[in-house]
DNA sequence: GGAGTTCTGTAACCTGGGTAGCAGAATCCG
DNA sequence: CGGATTCTGCTACCCAGGTTACAGAACTCC
């Protein structure tokens, strides 16, 4: 992407954000912004395998799942949720291999797009690079070890509300209703939902309708906010670490 | 750790085999060989903190898991099964923050052993390594992936079948009793094998019974083989792609 | 504006897998 | 070698969560 590119400007400014590139000095940036063309995806865009394995796409506004299917049941579990700032295909970019995920467009995106082989040589031929790219990918790998653990350990409920508590902002509190607004995941179905923490449409409406019962969270289509974020934490499980000595 | 190290031809052989450095120039392996030191642990060392943050180990013999448990059931589930030729502790090598995360010392370890900052640098100086260290690490993500999705999708029984086949050696068939052996998981206990399908011994040694009756393992205590290749990657759904056609 | 679609809410029923318990076999170690 | 420990085998019982079904609300789009 050349400088004179009316998109320029904000995309450099969306890469300075990013966790893959925070901190790192102007002229890399600026050098890297050169491999890039700016793409965009409508909602519901079906991308070809080649998307994933022969290109690589830093996103810049919007938002796609990377999801895997049961081949008979039909039942999903959402991998990846993929937002402003992410890299896609990060697996792929690694290793020059194709990733058996399929993707879902769920907004309108837009991207910052290069070939993949293209990226790979250029992070080859700027190590300083590594300073923010290993640690991105680090936190890639506790992602994916947290969901395993959250899995295999706690119940749906659990692993609901530590789902939410991901994504609510801690930071602002809404000043007319004192909600902890949910940023990326905010609009979901009780479906989309469900596929994130690998359960189901009507096991996550009962734990919903739970939450929302115990005051924790209000929602209705389309709209979820936090209430109470200390019960949320508590439901998540989050501060037994600190209270273990205080068991009931 | 110098040529002239009594390990030092040892070391550098399983470093050629190893997936983080297989196919690199001989010179590169060497320079790479001065990183590091050798080091022991017997079965059962606590590893501290430091060991996970600070230093990086490549294992040269033995094994080690990485394990998380619930703080209240006391339940668990292995992350991360560490063998020869294998880095540890890869995501903080990345990232350079602690990882949350129990090792478990099963046998007399030997390791490769370098301070982790040292590694860092390392891989900044010589971009050449990308050529492994970038796929070896697509390969653990890929691994991440795969427990989520069986977790999330799969019964115990698949997932332990899966398990199984992960670990059998495909092209070794033992003469006298024409079985196929399995490394790395053959002399686990089945609450081991429990914590490494998000299960408990019960339903692993349930399980087991059952596949041992259907004549596709054969095991006791320590040593676990597989009898019938073909029914037991029928059991972990695999060739489930090929056959969906024929669906009965 | 209305038909069609998607999402939410709820209930009944079932089951895979987990807990708890006990006993015997195998292994370890002093 | 024998006591202690670990592992395996098995059973009874319970329940979280999943499937199925239906109805109403909300949204979309022509």
């Amino acid at each position: 992407m050349l400088p004179e590119s009316p998109f320029y400007q904000n995309s450099l400014q969306t890469l300075q954000q990013s966790p893959l590139c925070k901190g790192l000095n102007r002229k890399l940036l600026e050098d890297m912004m050169q491999l890039f063309t700016r793409r965009c995806w409508g909602k519901g865009t079906r991308l070809s395998e080649q998307q994933s394995k022969s290109y690589f796409h830093i996103i810049l506004h919007g938002r796609l799942k990377l999801t895997r299917m049961h081949p008979e049941t039909g039942r999903a579990i959402t991998l990846w949720l993929i937002g402003p700032g992410d890299g896609y295909d990060i697996i792929s970019l690694l290793d020059g291999e194709e990733h058996d995920i399929m993707p879902v467009v769920l907004d309108e995106v837009e991207t910052l797009t290069t070939r993949a082989d293209i990226a790979r040589k250029w992070i080859t031929d700027h190590p300083e690079f590594n300073r923010c790219f290993l640690p991105y990918i680090g936190e890639q790998m506790r992602r994916l070890e947290d969901l395993s653990t959250n899995l295999a350990l706690h119940d749906t409920i659990t692993r609901l509300a530590r789902l939410i508590l991901q994504y609510v902002d801690l930071k602002k509190n809404s000043p007319p209703t004192n909600k902890y607004p949910v940023h990326l995941i905010n609009d979901f179905s009780h479906e989309t939902l469900a596929c994130m923490v690998g359960s189901v449409r009507t096991v996550i409406n009962r734990h919903l309708q739970q939450l929302k019962k115990d005051g924790i969270v209000d929602f209705h289509r389309g709209h979820l906010t936090v209430k109470n974020l200390e019960q949320l934490a508590l439901q998540a499980g989050q501060f037994l670490h600190r209270k273990q000595l205080d068991k009931k």
